[in-house]
DNA sequence: TTGACATCGTTGCATTTGCAACGACACACT
DNA sequence: AGTGTGTCGTTGCAAATGCAACGATGTCAA
């Protein structure tokens, strides 16, 4: 009749626990851009990219921010026709385009940047001590990868 | 002509790292699923909250999950309609459906379950002592909301 | 040079997502 | 009973997503 289950605890499950956390982190920020930038997030990580990488090709942003690139592609398009950034093709290899930020990107950038610093002295404040402890652990399972 | 933008470290960054660690794990896990079961991470948690909670509406499980309730809906019918789980009507409520699982949703969850642990295993050799920190620090995350 | 093979960015397509309705039902108050 | 307010699960719809092509370009060896 009734099968038993193994013993398990969803509410201790780590992956769970980070799909969670990971998504309230980025709900909060994303209502803090969305309404008044009109940023998602996806084009805010991407904005950010450019803004303080040598880097700039879609290919770098996918590796550095573990973004697809058909996301990188669409968010930079998105970002391209809102006048924020300028895509050229790179003339040392003409498959690679370089994406800039226009003045109005770098002003855009300049103000939702401290925004973003914000929140994360709200989670650093919430943390204590333990934030260093935190990083160290993010550190340890972003290297796993690969 | 150019401006100046403020410090900032994307790489140090935490609702970003959140973002890629859990996106990380949750593809692993969903290769390891999806693959072999064909049940989708949404899924999975819908039907692992019916296996080992009392409560067992869509509603409870939004709450207890944190997914949208739509989501949980969706989720619900596709297991349902994969003979997982049925759904009835509370008559003590009948705003409310119940769901349980099936004798095949029983003997899946029983297959899965310990794959979900050897996950967890996994992260847990990797962070060694310091597993138990990582939970408490993610107990005090989602504590956070609201 | 030619050809085989890899890489870049884009796009098409099916699926998933978030959000706002919506109908059905519950509850409180009159 | 009737009315207003709130909650439940579902659904429609637009947007975002993941993935697999695709054309264009680069690389390297024959």
């Amino acid at each position: 009749m009734s099968q038993t289950l193994p013993e398990f605890d969803l509410d201790g499950y780590v992956p769970f626990r980070f799909a969670v956390v990971a998504h309230q982190l980025s709900r909060d920020l994303a209502i803090r851009y969305k309404d008044r930038f009109g940023i998602s997030i996806t084009e805010w990580r991407v904005l950010v990219n450019i803004g303080y990488s040598g880097d700039v090709s879609i290919r770098d942003i996918e590796r550095r921010v573990s973004l697809e690139k058909s996301k990188v592609s669409r968010a930079a398009s998105r970002l391209e026709a809102a006048g924020y950034l300028s895509k050229c093709v790179d003339e040392s290899d003409r498959r690679l385009i370089k994406l800039a930020l226009t003045e109005k990107g770098t002003t855009l950038l300049a103000e939702i940047v401290p925004i973003a610093q914000a929140y994360q002295a709200e989670v650093e404040a919430l943390l204590g001590d333990k934030f260093e402890m935190l990083q160290e652990l993010l550190g340890t399972l972003m290297d796993r990868a690969r």
